[in-house]
DNA sequence: CGCGAGCTTGACGTTGTTCAACTAGAGTGG
DNA sequence: CCACTCTAGTTGAACAACGTCAAGCTCGCG
């Protein structure tokens, strides 16, 4: 890891996966937006927003993962996704009502740096490749929730495992065998259903031989299969 | 109903819910746009935008209702939302992929104008106000998917078809009583359930006397109790 | 009058949740 | 080093929720 022209080892300038979005900055601009960053590091378990607190700044992922759900006032969450190295966090509160719509909490030890919304809405309106840029990331995000929406409400529980697990596969860990840094409750959380039924359905993928699981460490051993599930 | 300022029946300036999204616009820009719509009837049934199909135009609607739903491979659909007078039909796959990722379908008479992704693309490009208006669509768009995401997986029937009942009462037919111009199959999609279920379910309501439902007119009775019934 | 599409109802089977008991491993204090 | 406790994970059985299938109904239309 390189480190931060400036000082520090900040996620917007040398990150392994800086966010796109800054791409087309000018170098003033860029400078400036650098200058106003907070570096902050965060535990395993401590949140870093919190659904329905005043949304004051974005957060721009260096090292860790996170987890990012909406609470639902019974208790139970879901799961939106899982965040790491080179994600921008910006919310859906930006020009609407200013709030955070989802809370964000730390899996791992988390590093990040902070940006104040009003840096970044200052840099939107002066700057039309960002705000470009910007609603092709909120169209991809709208995109992938989409098809979550589908997957979630019509496929079945080996189907929406089997999502899991690929998104685990594909998206997070990029690797066939990977050790967990989520519960079970969070893997069920992503899954839209209960802990004992994600369980129950992982073990009956071992017992087909497509998994091996051992606590939190999971090797997928046939992919073919775990795809088929998935396609229902 | 006025008249447009130019000439026709266009959505864009004389509509009376005219789209936020063109507010910020000078004099001449609003003009090119303007001069550049296409005016465009639809009769009930018939698709407007096909998922799949490549994006070349927006749709701004003046009059009557569609549907805007998800395919899904093995023939359920999830519909999304019903809209009407006012909508900016803009889609995901601007500055993405350049498709269309929902469908869109008339369900009465729709009258709209297109206006070519191409115009759209360069106003954005010179008009920051406008490209901020978009980001906030696209945030509130994000934040009903989200909801919606949450609803749909841990609610029960009752609380999904209250939902949907609410939904058209609140932000469609904006009134009390109403006579559907949906199926009972558009229903059921829009609540992620079967066609069967979310009779039976509308039916426990109507002898609950909760509402009274003849064919395609409804009239909400007991709107504490529906609203206690969506809440869980 | 008969036909057909969409709507309605009932019976039944499957799927997934809930509840409760049990287990494994990690941390703690004697 | 060994109990003890605590938490997360696992398993089973009972139950509820929901979908599927099949049959009958209603209304508009030729």
């Amino acid at each position: 890891m390189k480190e931060c022209k400036y000082i520090g080892l900040c996620s917007i300038c040398c990150c392994e996966n800086k966010p796109s979005l800054f791409n087309g900055l000018s170098e003033d601009d860029f400078d400036e937006l650098h200058s106003e960053r907070k570096e902050i590091s965060f535990k395993p378990g401590e949140i870093i927003f919190k659904q329905g607190t005043a949304l004051t700044h974005f957060a721009c992922f260096r090292e860790g993962f996170a987890k990012i759900y909406y609470e639902r006032p019974e208790g139970s969450n879901i799961l939106v996704n899982i965040v790491g190295s080179g994600y921008l966090c910006e919310s859906m509160g930006m020009f609407t009502d200013n709030i955070h719509h989802l809370t964000t909490q730390a899996l791992t030890t988390v590093k990040l740096c902070l940006i104040a919304t009003k840096n970044f809405d200052a840099l939107l309106r002066s700057n039309q490749e960002m705000a470009i840029e910007l609603i092709s990331m909120k169209n991809k995000q709208s995109i992938n929730l989409t098809t979550k929406l589908a997957n979630l409400t019509y496929k079945n529980m080996a189907g929406r495992v089997a999502d899991v697990l690929l998104y685990l596969r594909n998206d997070i860990y990029k690797a066939d065998e990977f050790v967990l840094n989520l519960s079970r409750q969070d893997l069920a959380d992503l899954a839209a259903m209960s802990k004992e039924s994600f369980i129950r359905t992982l073990k009956e993928m071992r017992d087909a031989g497509i998994l091996e699981v051992h606590r939190d460490d999971v090797k997928i051993i046939k992919l073919r299969e775990l795809k088929q599930l998935s396609a229902n």
